[in-house]
RNA sequence: GGGGCCGUAGUUCAGCUGGUUAGAACGCCGGCCUGUCACGCCGGAGGUCGCGAGUUCGAGUCUCGUCGGCCCCGCCA
């Protein structure tokens, strides 16, 4: 660079800079060699500007210009001039000006990179994210990163507005018995010993509240060693919120107000408030999942009774065996063809269904391979409840609550998309209240907590506590947009008597509950106030914002499926002396 | 742990029921060009068809295995 300062970015030069003496530095985007003029457009992170070389003005900045290619890194001086009326570029903001060069340094000339900078072709993601740097030149790769900042910036003044306070959690804690797989760090000092990395701040952020923090938030890394999906990594961030002495009801308005912020500031999107509300129950009748999208109707029917004493064997088996019978009518559907037809099959397979009835209505008869089983009266109670006309179709799902509820909130998010019914740049949030505070685990014959442990239950629910836990509802909360969960938290429990018959109904070791939760019980045994927070996906809201398909957009270095860092290849083996000091020795052959 | 899709030039992709020397566009290299902005024109180079077996007279194409990427189920209090 020599002595050279930059005067400004590549994006800001503008007519009133017109005459002025400018130093410009960035990256070469392309280079338009005329044999004489010549033109590079010089790009930097705020945009992109023109350069004029010409040989009869500056033979030595022309002759040094010719050699230049895309990505190098440069440095150009000279005067910023209008540009003519027939050359005015109306497609970048710079494009009235153009910079006329009277030097020109190369400051770290590039290779040929491995794929074009540029948003004309998508690169796979493995090239994206091997080479992330370049990934970021490009505006497409950048922009989500800068609406991440922006949201996170927001949150963070409107917080602070509200006289919250950021406080830090460790990250090297402790591993608890709930919940997902925590990653695990050897100890050098205690030998065989762990730490865990944090799969959310929960326990430090009710100990704060303990300690007369009050307004809590943290912006905060957290992991779980789980399969990753489209929106999972293994760590993630959390937007994490806790506050003293309040009710459900100033948690929701506290959050409404944030998103209503949030979405104005980054979105220019005005939102309505309050938000919509509804219970669990609700939310799995109408829709069969906790996390509804709203943007279409589209309701699933309860028929469990209407196929009571059927002669459609396969209703009344599941329904004899204590499941359920549930439909969902997809209005002018009667065109699906019998691919298409398998195809939803198929897709309430993936949750467990054996098969998925359906009957097509039209004006003279209804098709299905059950009619020949259907009675009048289940046809006219089928009329009733779903309201089908000709040209509907039917669906309906026999089987256990969980597969019926899950293969038609799918089928429904399905038929939604396929029938053109999402509403696009509609915001539908809602709140979904009155979770179960515990579900029973099959495969683990006991209960585990459907939020976390430390939620509470609902007052009036406590005599159920002991006599029928499955009935007791929490006092917990999900905040939903267009179906995707962005975040959920609960009020929690403050008095140690009731943390414990939790944890023992949870069938938690009692040995283990002084072991793993003892600084908990203790605590609130000292004076701990009531509270209750909320915590949020934020790399999902990142997504949201930014309409990333992949959380991996909003990620400045995210890992691949397997877990890998893309970048760097970590996880990779380690030296076996830093092994020995551990005293660890890996069961892995390799 | 299970299911599915993908892997061909530097990049994005095409390549049919197996059949001559594996193509296109962009990029790259060389030449020409004084108002382009996805500059244009002429010429050129560039391939372990992810890897390894198998079937076959013959495999980019079919089969099996393996590696990698992505999507889903399980898992994710």
């Amino acid at each position: 660079m020599g002595d050279w300062q930059r005067s400004c970015r590549c994006g800001e030069p503008g007519e009133g800079d017109v005459g002025g003496e400018l130093t410009l530095m960035g990256w070469t985007q392309s280079v338009r060699d005329h044999g004489g003029l010549l033109f590079i457009d010089l790009r930097d992170r705020s945009g992109m500007v023109q350069v004029v070389l010409n040989p009869e003005v500056t033979p030595e900045a022309h002759d040094k210009a010719k050699r230049v290619r895309s990505e190098d890194v440069l440095a150009v001086r000279g005067t910023l001039v209008h540009r003519s009326d027939e050359t005015v570029n109306p497609n970048i903001p710079t494009g009235a000006v153009e910079l006329m060069a009277r030097e020109l340094r190369v400051l770290n000339p590039s290779r040929v990179p491995p794929f074009p900078v540029d948003d004309e072709v998508e690169p796979t993601e493995t090239s994206r994210f091997r080479y992330r740097y370049l990934d970021l030149r490009r505006p497409r790769g950048l922009r989500p990163l800068e609406i991440r900042h922006r949201m996170l910036s927001t949150i963070r003044n409107h917080l602070n507005d509200l006289s919250f306070m950021e406080v830090e959690t460790p990250v090297l804690t402790k591993s608890t018995p709930e919940g997902a797989r925590d990653y695990l760090v050897p100890s050098r000092m205690h030998p065989g010993k762990f730490y865990a990395l944090p799969q959310s701040p929960q326990l430090f952020k009710q100990i704060l509240m303990v300690g007369g923090v009050d307004r809590y938030f943290q912006i905060v890394r957290c992991f779980r060693d789980e399969d990753l999906r489209m929106d999972r990594q293994p760590e993630f961030t959390q937007l994490d919120i806790e506050m003293s002495f309040v009710q459900p009801e100033d948690i929701f308005a506290m959050v409404e107000g944030m998103m209503q912020r949030v979405f104005r500031e980054v979105r220019g999107v005005e939102l309505e408030t309050p938000f919509c509300r509804l219970s669990w129950e609700e939310a799995m009748g109408r829709y069969g999942t906790d996390k509804p999208d709203l943007r279409f109707g589209l309701e699933l029917v309860e028929l469990s009774d209407t196929f009571r004493d059927s002669k459609v064997a396969i209703f009344t088996r599941a329904l004899a065996a204590g499941g359920i019978v549930k439909g969902l009518r997809a209005p002018g559907a009667g065109d699906l063809s019998r691919k298409e037809l398998d195809d939803l099959t198929e897709l309430v397979g993936r949750y467990g269904a054996k098969g998925l009835a359906w009957i097509k209505v039209t004006d003279s008869d209804w098709q299905s391979p059950l009619t020949k089983f259907l009675s009048e009266a289940e046809k006219d109670a089928l009329r009733d409840l779903t309201g089908v006309q000709s040209g509907d179709v039917i669906f309906m799902l026999a089987d256990d609550f969980d597969i019926v509820n899950e293969g038609l909130a799918n089928l429904r998010l399905e038929m939604g998309r396929r029938l053109g019914l999402v509403q696009e740049g509609v915001q539908a949030f809602t709140w979904v209240l009155d979770f179960p505070l515990v579900e029973w685990r099959k495969a683990e014959g006991r209960f585990t907590a459907v939020h976390h442990p430390f939620t509470a239950p609902r007052e009036e629910d406590l005599p159920l506590l002991e006599s029928d836990p499955a009935r007791v509802k929490s006092r917990a909360y999900d905040l939903v947009l267009n179906g995707m969960e962005l975040g959920g938290g609960s009020i929690r429990i403050h008095s140690p008597e009731l943390q414990r018959q939790v944890l023992s109904l949870l069938d938690v070791n009692p040995d283990t509950v002084d072991d793993q939760f003892g600084f908990l019980l203790e605590a609130l045994d000292l004076g701990a106030p009531p509270h209750g927070g909320i915590a949020f996906g934020v790399d999902r809201l990142a997504m949201l914002l930014s309409d990333s398909p992949a959380i991996r957009d909003v990620i400045a270095f995210p890992k691949s499926q397997r877990a890998v860092c893309m970048l760097t290849e970590a996880p990779t083996a380690v030296d076996v002396r830093q092994l020995a000091e551990l005293q660890i020795r890996t069961l892995a052959g390799d």
